[in-house]
DNA sequence: ATAGCTTTGTGACATTTGTCACAATAATTA
DNA sequence: TAATTATTGTGACAAATGTCACAAAGCTAT
């Protein structure tokens, strides 16, 4: 991918920001091919990178009583980090990549720096936040009080294409209830 | 209370902000005392404030078939709102007084355009929206692979103020379990 | 194509949780 | 204080879900 590309890419992304702070952010920026399996992120390791996923797909989660609980699943052109990173503290979960994907990589600390100084970058980071809020809130709603059922047919309506690129492993875990008890409610309709 | 107590509380929850934004956000901030069973915020409604909490404590609730979930409590020095308030969206849950309080109002549409020309107070609402997210994704954890013993035992650990505080049928909501269900848990220990 | 590995489906049974009904207790108000 | 209301506890049973075991189906690589 050649610069040209990239910066198309990033100025898609992070709009309203002036050409120069672009070129910048480019600077601090790294294109990136990687093969499914490969780990961007492993739990309670210090990262220093966020990604943009120009192709391709991941997963992220955490290990608890040696399985993985699915968080989040991510495709094209989203940004993707774990909180805990992008605030300098070893991450909370890992991503994996669950095809072969091409990544723009970006130097968290340059990035943050970039805020202390540019009004811009503050407020478009701010604009990210309140998105990944909303995001959590409406996930939080569907674990906390509807059954499994409801919680599949909420992934059908808002996010298919979860289920056709994820193992119903995964999206099992990332629904919190076991792999056969989606296989039967998947049977049931 | 007066202006130099607020002026006090405000610079200690508004951190490395210069004396000269205090002072706007002062100017457009309000004193109230309320009873307990005020509504602050409706479910569906759009608001424009958000407030922090000098004394007393809230929940925020939304309605599932005919019945309250409780999403989350709050009490003395947290800064309280909607996501969806503070985006201009109506909102989508309610914030009721679980006791007599003593509130800080602040507009949201005058700080939301003091972030757009100062960048602390961007930077400050960044490292606020942080905070919150990494409030959410905790919560998330704690819902998405645990049982509800799981769920009271965190909570007795990490929020025991909660259980005090707070009536035993509005704390199974927010744990996600039935009210008769937390009662035999509690009953086990 | 075949052997090996991964993913998905399914039966049997134990456990957890929800629901409904009602009793016991605590808090509030006249 | 007595009456009323709100909150909490508990028994009985049904429904949902987890766990374990194994079969079926899909991939992958040689």
């Amino acid at each position: 991918m050649n610069n040209s590309e990239r910066k198309k890419i990033i100025e898609s992304i992070f709009q309203n920001i002036d050409n120069e702070t672009i070129d910048i952010i480019i600077k601090y920026s790294s294109f990136l091919e990687l093969n499914k399996g490969s780990v961007l992120i492993s739990e309670g390791k210090r990262h220093h990178y966020f990604y943009l996923i120009v192709e391709g797909g991941v997963k992220s989660y955490y290990i608890k009583e040696f399985k993985e609980v699915c968080t989040w699943f991510a495709f094209e052109n989203e940004i993707i980090g774990t909180t805990s990173t992008l605030q300098g503290l070893p991450s909370n979960e890992s991503i994996q990549l669950l095809e072969d994907s091409r990544l723009i990589r970006f130097n968290t600390k340059k990035i943050n720096e970039l805020t202390l100084s540019n009004l811009k970058m503050c407020q478009l980071l701010n604009s990210l936040w309140a998105e990944h809020s909303l995001f959590l809130e409406e996930r939080l709603r569907l674990l906390q009080f509807t059954n499994s059922q409801e919680r599949l047919e909420a992934l059908i309506k808002y996010n298919s294409e979860i289920l056709q690129r994820v193992s119903l492993t995964d999206i099992a875990s990332f629904l919190g209830v076991s792999r056969e008890t989606l296989s039967r409610i998947r049977a049931k309709k």
